[in-house]
DNA sequence: ATCGATGCAAACTCTTTGCATAGCA
DNA sequence: TGCTATGCAAAGAGTTTGCATCGAT
């Protein structure tokens, strides 16, 4: 996904493009690990024009719901990258500097822990749903 | 882990064995699933004496800390269950009750799908840890 | 008696929402 | 012009912390 198409996505689904929206989504062009939205607006404030954080996240939400972005949560804060193109996609990611790197195959710690030059602190691997009573 | 293992740890770290934490760690140990801070304070009202938020945020962050509970995120909560003895334990997770299945076996959504009466709704995989730039 | 555990209250962080204004189509 | 996007401000949820008191050893 890159800045064309998500620009498209957002018109097709009857949102405008403005410059705000472009700036947001310059930016995870340009990062490709997983940013928050304090991160978002940091370099928007470097880099672009200012921009409030109501309308950081009111994006960033709207992003997520329109398949642009995919949304994680971790260290108490959501974090977002542009979506993968495969929908088996998982990542290792730095907690330090959100940097990701694609896994390709089913992976668990100890074999990553060799094959990789991340320092492994954790892993989480769940899956959600409704179970039977609650479906 | 039952509730005299828990309470062992406790003790063997240094810590006290209280009631209340008693009481915190029997709700894990009837509870299968994954429990919220509110869902320990509901049922503790419910069951137990009272107990106030910040000794049971305390004691379930010092849980996590002594190995006792597990803890994961999602839906802006932090969620604890008692740890497995397995380190590649991994679950279902019911994002309306909390209730756990476990997985066995290195799974993708389609085929939990075909094999769950869970009503799958997204998944998470990720392995934490510092990338080569940030050790 | 000592030192950790608890309760109360307040603060803190991240996120969301209502409403008026600004701006795209 | 009409309707969406934005900014401001306030509120909301979950969580953490300081401090005085209670309680286990």
């Amino acid at each position: 996904m890159d800045l064309n198409q998500a620009i498209h996505v957002l018109k097709s689904n009857g949102y405008k493009h403005t410059d705000k929206r472009e700036d947001i989504l310059r930016i995870f062009t340009e990062n490709k690990g997983y940013l928050t939205a304090r991160d978002v607006l940091r370099q928007l404030k470097d880099h672009y024009s200012g921009l409030s954080f109501d309308t950081i996240y009111r994006n960033l939400s709207l992003f997520v719901q329109l398949g642009i972005l995919e949304e994680t949560e971790f260290k108490g804060e959501k974090h977002y990258q542009l979506k993968c193109e495969d929908n088996h996609c998982h990542h290792l990611i730095c907690v330090s500097c959100g940097a990701t790197k694609d896994i390709d195959v089913c992976p668990f710690e100890e074999q990553l822990a060799r094959s990789n030059d991340f320092k492994i602190t954790g892993h989480k691997f769940e899956v959600y749903g409704y179970c039977p009573a609650c479906q």
